[in-house]
RNA sequence: GCGCGGUUAGCUCAGUUGGUAGAGCAACCCGUUUACACCGGGAAGGUCGCAGGUUCAAGUCCUGCACCGCGCACCA
């Protein structure tokens, strides 16, 4: 056979590379409309929309990576595959990256025109998207650009605020005064996925209370205590009675207290009694609830005392604390301080804000009924998670789950089509902006908020395919696996179960594959502050995007955070290279006819079979190294070696050289697609590796 | 506190139903007679965290413990 000259040379990634994917995407078959009708059943994935603000980082390498592998081999087994590629405009996060950018400018939010902040964010965020769009494509991606999706498509927008409707006619959304998460720095409210715990070590005070002695750790909230609580078996606070009054002396003059009996206080923690302060705690505000008593607000959304301070009105709560204690001290009100007290604070996720639990009108989504017909369709087996401990996780999370606050006081965001009255507070539903009036008499005024993010991208697996109406969503819905970084496992697939379910009686995905973090080579988590963030296009200009992909697969468990080194990469650079040359090799050597050492391709078979098991499995860790190991150890090392031998055995494996070859460059390509397509395009001219058929197709 | 992972060769990690311990990288020796030095050949390296148990047989199953990591929930 003639040596192609390209051959001649290393295999040099950054010349093939765009061309090959040029190639592939003018042959049309990213969309499958174009691949031949095949009975196989549909293989559908829809691409985790990357938060439109930024670059991608190495976790974006190994989700494209691995959805890829995916898409590709779903391929070449025949399935109309399907990868719809997607962008999120991602809320709050976009929000805080932009205020960051504004900051540094000098400039802040809360002194632009809400509609000014908008279009600049929105045109940071399109112009994000064009790089991320170019990214992906060098990451080797085969997904079907022609139906990319963004979470603002007007469509999109209209089809979320249909879904809220439904759901406020369905009783499963209401509007009312409730604890939510209020970070004061970005002025909005938070869901519990967007607040983190932080230990911190604080004074915890113990305070005379009239007859009583009770410990906080926050004396700067305790002005308007007026209830003591404790627990009705409470034997030595037996002459207490529900509802008795008591004067007492407290921070600013006289009150009196009101004797409240909860059980769901604790008799052995500090004095077994405690004050409530039910507008800032959530756990206060469950027991005034129960009792029905009275909230007041203490603190105000920046953050600063109220005038039920009195001298310490308009007071930052982070200075308040000092100036308190000394006053406590003075009337003698302060009995003991231990320094050393554990505890955990809540915190903002983005700012590491403390959380202050506030009392706001908001929308929230009524959980449990939606997650019970979640649970049930986990249980029932309907959607299998790999590795499968995430069902438990999972099943633990929807048994516990709260009502979901879905407003956000950002502009950044799909707007909430509700009306709220500004007499009453009622909240209503209101599609088309055309209710004017409540039913009380009270004018209605437009709901300013935004929905949290996950209220859209919730409903992503449906979106995507076009919902409510769309062809695709018949073929392709429910997805056949949603493939994500574990850390979403509270944050985003519930949601997107729950909405699939309500919405269109599905599960969204029969399969979801979890991965893990990518960290750096020492395995610590990759952080900018840390400096050890790598860059994925950086990593592809230097070793070539194939090796770069099966670095990301090969050894890496699914669920387990994975250690990228360039050691790695560069080991991988090396196989690129051996491919080439064994090819280099085949086609100068290789025979035709038919060869009688069939042997060989039954050994090969047995191992294609193996390899296929584990990609039906989502043993991508297992499926890649075996395809490395057969193609280097044993058909290099081995079979080439004897096909040099000047003797019959050697002629006859001269013979079998170029079948076994084109097998492995067919289950080699979904993990190095740029490599094997390029050495396909010189072995068989005119024809496209992405759609042969794999070699078991059974 | 509850839960989930992990602990295997110097480093990073595989090891799917229990059947004589694997890879990559690094280190060591030899090799440049044409596919490839981005290479080949060879040798070396592990009481599989600890302690029990089940079994003919345990890295793999069971129990307990230790350490590391992560998640969730919290006490005012």
């Amino acid at each position: 056979m003639a040596i192609d000259e390209k051959l001649l040379k290393p295999y040099d990634p950054s010349t093939t590379e765009q061309k090959i994917y040029r190639l592939w995407e003018e042959s049309g078959f990213f969309n499958p409309d174009n691949l031949p009708n095949n009975p196989r059943e549909p293989f559908s994935i829809i691409m985790p929309p990357p938060n439109a603000n930024g670059r991608l980082h190495a976790g974006h390498a190994l989700f494209v990576t691995l959805q890829d592998i995916m898409t590709r081999y779903h391929r070449m087994r025949g399935q109309k595959s399907l990868w719809v590629p997607g962008f999120d405009h991602a809320g709050f996060e976009t929000q805080i990256v932009y205020e960051r950018k504004l900051e540094k400018e000098g400039r802040s939010r809360f002194e632009m025109k809400p509609e000014d902040l908008y279009r600049e964010i929105y045109d940071f965020t399109i112009e994000n998207k064009k790089y991320m769009q170019d990214d992906i494509r060098r990451l080797g991606a085969s997904c079907d650009w022609s139906r990319e999706k963004f979470t603002l498509d007007p469509e999109i927008v209209k089809t979320v605020q249909q879904t809220f409707d439904k759901m406020f006619k369905d009783d499963l959304i209401y509007r009312g005064d409730r604890i939510v998460n209020w970070c004061a720095k970005h002025q909005t409210s938070l869901s519990d996925v967007e607040t983190e715990f932080e230990e911190r070590t604080e004074p915890f005070y113990y305070l005379q209370y009239g007859p009583f002695v009770i410990g906080t750790s926050r004396p700067e909230t305790k002005f308007g205590d007026k209830y003591v609580v404790m627990h009705p078996n409470d034997k030595r606070y037996a002459k207490y009675k529900q509802g008795d009054k008591i004067d007492l002396e407290w921070i600013n003059g006289p009150i009196t207290a009101t004797v409240i009996k909860d059980e769901s206080v604790d008799m052995e923690f500090g004095t077994g009694v405690m004050t409530i302060t039910p507008w800032h705690s959530k756990e206060d505000f469950e027991i005034a609830e129960r009792h029905k008593l009275e909230k007041e607000q203490i603190i105000d959304w920046k953050g600063k005392l109220l005038p039920i301070a009195g001298e310490f009105a308009d007071i930052h709560i982070s200075k308040a604390r000092h100036m308190i204690t000394e006053k406590l001290k003075e009337k003698n009100l302060l009995l003991k301080i231990d320094e050393h007290y554990k505890h955990n604070v809540k915190v903002c996720f983005k700012c590491n804000t403390i959380i202050e639990p506030q009392i706001k009108d908001q929308w929230f989504v009524k959980m449990r009924p939606l997650a019970d017909r979640a649970l049930d369709a986990v249980n029932s087996g309907k959607i299998k998670f790999y590795p499968d401990n995430y069902e438990k996780i999972f099943r633990y999370w929807m048994e516990n789950t709260i009502d979901w606050n879905i407003s956000r006081q950002i502009i950044w965001g799909i707007p909430i089509p509700a009306k709220i009255c500004e007499s009453c507070k009622r909240g209503y539903s209101d599609l088309d902006d055309k209710m004017t009036t409540c039913e009380c008499g009270g004018i209605l005024r437009k709901d300013t908020d935004t929905f949290d993010t996950w209220f859209s991208s919730g409903q992503w697996t449906l979106l995507a395919l076009g919902y409510p109406k769309s062809k695709d969503l018949d073929i392709y819905h429910p997805t056949s696996v949603m493939e994500t970084g574990h850390d979403l496992i509270f944050k985003w697939i519930p949601r997107m179960v729950i909405f699939a379910l309500y919405l269109r009686e599905e599960v969204a995905f029969k399969n979801v594959y979890l991965h893990g973090l990518v960290n750096d080579e020492k395995g610590e988590k990759m952080s900018k502050s840390k400096g050890n963030v790598v860059n994925p296009i950086a990593l592809i200009d230097t070793f070539g995007t194939d090796a770069l992909r099966i670095a990301l697969v090969v050894g890496n468990t699914p669920g387990t955070d994975l250690s990228l080194s360039r050691d790695k990469i560069k080991g991988y650079k090396n196989f690129a290279n051996k491919i080439w040359n064994i090819t280099r090799f085949v086609q100068e050597n290789a025979q035709e006819g038919n060869s009688s050492t069939s042997e060989l391709m039954e050994e090969f078979k047995k191992i294609a079979e193996d390899i296929t098991t584990d990609m039906e499995n989502y043993r991508f860790h297992l499926a890649s190294e075996k395809i490395y190991q057969y193609i280097w150890h044993r058909f290099a090392d081995e079979i080439i070696e004897e096909s040099k031998k000047n003797d019959e055995k050697g002629e006859q494996t001269k013979k079998i050289l170029l079948p076994i070859w084109q097998e492995c460059l067919k289950i080699l390509h979904p993990f190095m697609p740029f490599v094997t397509e390029e050495i396909w395009q010189i072995i068989n001219p005119g024809k496209l590796l992405m759609i042969e058929s794999w070699p078991i197709n059974d």
